[in-house]
DNA sequence: AACTATTTATAAGA
DNA sequence: TTCTTATAAATAGTT
């Protein structure tokens, strides 16, 4: 911030950012020290440089502001029973149960005001990737359904076939739920995905390939 | 640090003590997330004010951040030693801690062979619901920057606007990242959330809106 | 919540 | 590295 005005970016040069890091790194916690005495607060401010040394400042001790913010999160959301409990419980694991908690309101879309730009953009990526999956997964059953169905369909006969026919209902209109459902994705995903694609649904009439007496 | 040399030590007055650690909260966050962008470094900072009340900033999240500091400093390494600890605990506890992670599993798209179509179907929607909540705050962040780029832009003038157009660089590289991201999804949701259309992308041209010198 | 006079932080150079 | 210095940024006191 001086001699030139400093563009908020990764520093691509190695020493550069170095030098930078010590220097604001110094400057963090003189300013995290210097509000903690100002105004009485709490602090803790954890470190870690991009070759992974620690470096850390806290007003009283690190753990003592860790715990303090476990304890915090980790009484929203527990079922009734377990916040009785929760005082015997280990910091570790109680920790482990509130970041979970955590991570599972944020993937709901709730308290995302605790969330960064950078951070949301994350969230959005995993949740797109997760939903991927879970069409794709969607889609195989279905697609297996309806194979299982065929072969079936074939063979059986009488009283079974009755049978068949609420299951093959059932199929189709989860098909159909999955074509309103769908939204086309053919991007930024890493390539472990995308024969996705082999199971666009409209690549395929359901009622024609099973040859069905109902084609609805 | 200004019209006068600050002392560091406790602020007395009550309201002036709240007036700096609002502002030199801040500061300080704002700080940590500058020397954690630059420097590719991994930054924790929590702070409780004396009423109690939390504030914390994250480079990625607090609680891995949390997670790593304590796997470095005390051998209390979460999962070994929760895994170990995890005997002792409570049953309805215990339970609360897997369901969690068994939902989080799923909703990454792990462990779906565990879930039957209507299950399938359900964490479809949720996965859906989730994205659409995060890709909205993430659009309405980048708006609120954008009118208040828009209101600055229109006041400042000289160097001010030189400091104003790498900010408006920054936004505009997250608009980029929200268009080459954005689905469309026009459907299926409950009401609640449907003015985020309003948001499409598409829809407005950032450059001409805020009347920049450099329309790029 | 805004403003501005100063102090403080710090990027670049030595 | 450390020191220096020009300048950007933060902020205490004020309105």
């Amino acid at each position: 911030m001086t001699r030139k005005r400093t563009e908020i970016k990764k520093i691509d040069n190695l020493s550069a950012r170095q030098v930078t890091f010590t220097k604001r790194r110094r400057g963090l916690i003189k300013k995290a020290h210097q509000l903690s005495t100002l105004c009485d607060a709490e602090i803790a401010l954890i470190i870690f440089s991009s070759t992974g040394k620690l470096f850390e400042f806290s007003s009283s001790s690190t753990e003592q502001v860790i715990e303090r913010h476990i304890n915090l999160h980790s009484e929203k959301s527990l079922n009734p029973s377990a916040q009785q409990q929760v005082d015997d419980i280990p910091c570790a694991l109680r920790k482990d149960l509130s970041d979970r908690a955590r991570e599972l309101r944020h993937l709901r879309g709730e308290d995302l005001h605790e969330l960064n730009l950078d951070q949301l953009n994350q969230l959005e990526k995993s949740l797109e990737a997760g939903l991927l999956r879970v069409s794709e997964t969607k889609a195989g059953r279905i697609m297996n359904e309806i194979s299982a169905l065929k072969k079936k369909g074939s063979t059986a006969s009488g009283r079974e076939q009755a049978h068949e026919n609420e299951r093959v209902i059932y199929i189709l209109q989860m098909v159909k739920m999955q074509e309103a459902t769908r939204v086309p994705r053919n991007n930024h995903l890493s390539g472990d995905y995308d024969h996705s694609s082999a199971y666009s649904s409209s690549n395929f009439d359901t009622s024609l390939k099973l040859g069905l007496p109902f084609p609805q």
